[in-house]
RNA sequence: GCCUCUGUAGCUCAGUUGGUAGAGCAGGGGACUGAAAAUCCCCGUGUCGUUGGUUCGAUUCCGACCGGAGGCA
């Protein structure tokens, strides 16, 4: 059932390097729509070039949000996330823009769409805690998640640190289990959303892209940008520091191959996106590279007014 | 030209005392509710260089040929 009254909203996903900036630009510009993006790493401050996210000439005076605004420092989660989405995109739609969210943090997008509701259940210090109990003895962590709660234990497997660690976190802090929590977290979605994803019929031409786009990012100056960001006093255990591109940049000593673990983990990150992708319903997949771009936004153009 | 070594999965290589083969990497599939560009799980058939021979049976032994590496001239 459709609910008129709710907030009509334009997803544009897709792996990495499949022209999602590009499109969600043109589109905005022919629907009168704002960007809000939806992406972990291209929230941080002064990582443009790292996460390839829009420059100001790219955006082509078409407004962007969510993109930039924290420092790498900063830690974020998708708590914080879905609650700055609402905000803004109900703002857009206020302003009677149409708002595009746009982005390949499939779980950021996820969790916005189905109206998941984050409680309070949440503590870093002790998850932290609980974290060194597990790297001092798994098995015994593991076991632990069993008696307190079976379900979830059986769902998570007993290698998988931060979920392991994430279910205890949330019994010790509120004393209900995670599968609890989550039976009563999902909520109706607010938003009425056309879901249009980007990718490559071949897979190897989307790999040839994403070498493509590594090379353009070492060229456009990716080591710069994190010396920069060092300068700046950005600590390099810093979740920011984690994204790809950096990671490897900051441990590989050696230049040409740190080039190549980029290019492996963003085809394997890549891939993850796609199988995360491949889960959620009523998606409009569309192949770039068996469209023109001319043909890519008239596709994209009759997806939305349908 | 002669001699030696070598040719096995996309790559690097192991192995079969003759019964058609297995590791790492690459790659593929999957999970995903507060670090998600994170975290984790599962997946190994390939004319064993080509062609003859020996053998019940050859990728394995023998010969020739074709690649590759090295040595002697």
């Amino acid at each position: 059932m459709e609910n008129v009254s709710k907030i009509p909203l334009i997803v544009i996903t897709g792996p990495t390097a499949t022209g999602k900036t590009a499109l969600s630009i043109a589109l905005c510009k022919a629907f009168g729509g704002e960007v809000v993006g939806a992406d972990s790493m291209q929230i941080y401050k002064g990582m443009t070039i790292g996460t390839a996210a829009p420059t100001q000439e790219e955006m082509q005076g078409v407004p962007h949000h969510l993109i930039g605004f924290l420092s790498p420092n900063m830690n974020f989660s998708v708590a914080d996330y879905v609650l700055k989405a609402k905000e803004v995109i109900k703002e857009i739609n206020s302003r009677g823009k149409l708002p595009f969210l746009v982005g390949g943090t499939g779980l950021y997008i996820r969790s916005l769409l189905q109206g998941i509701k984050f409680e309070e259940n949440s503590d870093r210090e002790l998850r932290e805690e609980i974290q060194k109990r597990f790297e001092a003895n798994p098995e015994k962590t593991y076991e632990e998640l069993q008696k307190i709660d079976f379900e979830a234990a059986e769902k998570i497997h007993k290698n998988d640190e931060k979920r392991v660690v994430r279910a205890l976190e949330i019994f010790y802090k509120t004393g209900i289990t995670k599968t609890e929590f989550d039976k009563k977290s999902k909520r109706d979605s607010e938003f009425s959303a056309k879901i249009i994803a980007l990718s490559y019929k071949n897979r190897s031409t989307l790999y040839d892209k994403i070498d493509l786009r590594v090379d353009n990012i070492i060229n456009a100056g990716l080591e710069d940008e994190i010396g920069r960001l060092l300068c700046e006093g950005v600590d390099r255990e810093s979740t920011a520091m984690q994204a790809i591109g950096y990671k490897e940049i900051l441990n590989e000593p050696d230049r040409k191959t740190g080039i190549e673990k980029i290019k492996q983990a963003s085809r394997r990150y890549a891939k993850r996106q796609l199988t995360f992708l491949r889960t959620e319903s009523d998606v409009n997949w569309l192949f770039v590279d068996e469209l023109s771009p001319s043909e890519l936004l008239e596709e994209a153009r009759k997806i939305i007014e349908r």
